[in-house]
DNA sequence: TGCCAATTTCATTTTTTTTTGAAATAAATG
DNA sequence: CATTTATTTCAAAAAAAAATGAAATTGGCA
């Protein structure tokens, strides 16, 4: 049983509803950055929570599996969304939502863009070297060909200095 | 049969490896997007092609069905990654790939980014409307609060701006 | 060192997304 | 206006992605 009202907020059994319209918030917004809903509720419930919570918290409360929330933690960790915390006398990683909304992007153009990017710049030579002799007199495919090599190059540039505009 | 090598690139049963280099970076950036692979096929397919493809010459080469092929042409319609041409005595729409990326970018995030921060902005009101007389007190749901309304007014802002940048 | 709680892994199941193709619809032609 | 051709729709099938939870592993601590 709960001590007094703000411990409302951290019993098991029951999200407040400010963490449901966070948990909806982040799995939307994980969503379109392409990550699973998991993922989403984890960061979400971690976001406004005022204590550092171990992951069988994070299961209880959101009530999905420990496969889940240990998958989950892991993608926010090398997205570095999160980070763990020592709590003395409790052998538990704790987690605590990183909340600079410029670094999550930053982490993640650089993890899940800019390595499809790099493979890119390979597939554009062999699109070149598969140019027959009669294309390559073909304003058509140079053209084309060219305006493949400025998207790439526009992307790596232009994405990882994205992050350095926002102040968030 | 082909009459010469250059109808190479355009007989049903055959992929020249240009395209389908182009199909599989198309497939992936696509991906990266969130678009089902059969649009990223079609696309790869139109923007290396010379002349503009009617549906069922898209169906054939790509050997998809065409419920696929209409729904992906349709997906990049709305993208206005693809247009339609009129071509005399016949009655087929022939499809033309937009090859000004700047455009592509600007209606996926017009299409797919913008609602949703739209409604995040409800949700976020939500919150506040959920905090109790207890958290209003608290620095720390405030905050959080405050980072979430600048993360939405800053994409708001910078995401439909981006385009104007890009010089594609 | 050996034990035990915490976490990760991974084969399996479930859910979601995408594709398929037949039927319905639309649109041009004779 | 009947017919043929092109396209869309949509229920069912297939494929892909995500979640589950038991077993394996890790790592602290007694």
């Amino acid at each position: 049983m709960p001590k007094n009202k703000t411990d409302l907020l951290t019993i098991d059994s029951h999200l407040h509803s400010l963490e449901l319209e966070s948990i909806d918030f982040f799995v939307r917004m994980m969503g379109i950055l392409g990550m699973p809903r998991s993922v989403g509720e984890i960061y979400g419930l971690l976001y406004f929570s005022v204590t550092p919570l171990p992951m069988d918290k994070i299961v209880s409360r959101l009530e999905i599996s420990i496969g889940s929330a240990s998958q989950g933690l892991k993608t926010l960790k090398s997205l570095k969304a999160v980070h763990s915390t020592y709590i003395a006398g409790d052998r538990r990683d704790h987690y605590i939502a990183e909340t600079e909304f410029r670094k999550l992007f930053s982490s993640f153009i650089n993890d899940e863009i800019m390595p499809h990017l790099e493979s890119a710049k390979e597939r554009i030579s062999r699109m070149e070297k598969s140019l027959t002799e009669e294309n390559k007199k073909s304003e058509f495919y140079l053209i084309r060909l060219e305006k493949l090599k400025k998207l790439t190059k526009t992307g790596s540039r232009l994405l990882p200095a994205l992050s350095g505009f926002l102040k968030m």
